[in-house]
DNA sequence: TTAATACATGAAAATATGTTCATATATTCA
DNA sequence: TGAATATATGAACATATTTTCATGTATTAA
């Protein structure tokens, strides 16, 4: 830590450390950055924002192995950002809310804005 | 490719995948993910959101190396999330603008309202 | 003009992540 | 029941990311 700096106001500072979201809220945001961080994921929830669908399907549309969805897919289960449900021998796929596609949305809107 | 699949209907399929962003605009969507996904700089961006910060404050409300930190930064920068002003001998960061303080608010309410 | 402060950065080491391969499980159909 | 289909998963490899270390540049103050 740098306590010389003419500009550093430590109470201040510890304030607003102390107004940061708590470390296991940190961890779940970032969390989910991390699954959104990759662009077989980040097409799989685009995909699954148009209309559900099984991993054969995720499998014709993306140019990656039936393993790599597979693992994918479980990713973003575990943060609950897509769920399955099963349909005899098929898993059909979709979003978890609209979080999700708001996030996305959100993220693309800058992108496209910003790089114009 | 899997093309033994009864419910793929490969036509639909290939018209969903023209759907997706172009590859250009998911690598920086993807871009933006990948930075939001640390912690520290998950972090710095959640405490540029209370008031813009020179490194030696943020050197000052974070536990990591100066060096970790200008690291960081420079990431968050090339992603124009944010900014700096030159001030002398100072670095002055501050949020690129409001999509980046939406996202992480975003963020912070799905997994506040989802965990409960 | 020298020393100290504030910040940046390249390279190497440490760690994490994504993909594939091989294989396992579950369901359906013949 | 056995074969085929749909999906899941552990382990290993390849790649990417993060951090630290060492050091560089720029600005200020003595």
């Amino acid at each position: 830590m740098n306590d010389t700096c003419i500009r550093v106001d430590e109470p201040l500072i510890k304030q607003m450390v102390q107004n940061l979201p708590d470390e296991q809220t940190i961890n779940k945001i970032s969390a989910i950055f991390q699954a959104l961080q990759s662009d077989t994921r980040l097409k799989i929830l685009f995909l699954l924002s148009q209309k559900e669908m099984c991993v054969c399907e995720l499998e014709c549309a993306l140019d990656v192995t039936q393993s790599a969805i597979s693992h994918s897919l479980r990713a973003l289960r575990q943060l609950d950002l897509v769920r399955v449900e099963k349909q005899g021998r098929f898993a059909i796929y979709y979003l978890a809310d609209d979080h999700i596609r708001t996030l996305i949305d959100l993220c693309n809107r800058h992108v496209t804005e910003c790089s114009t």
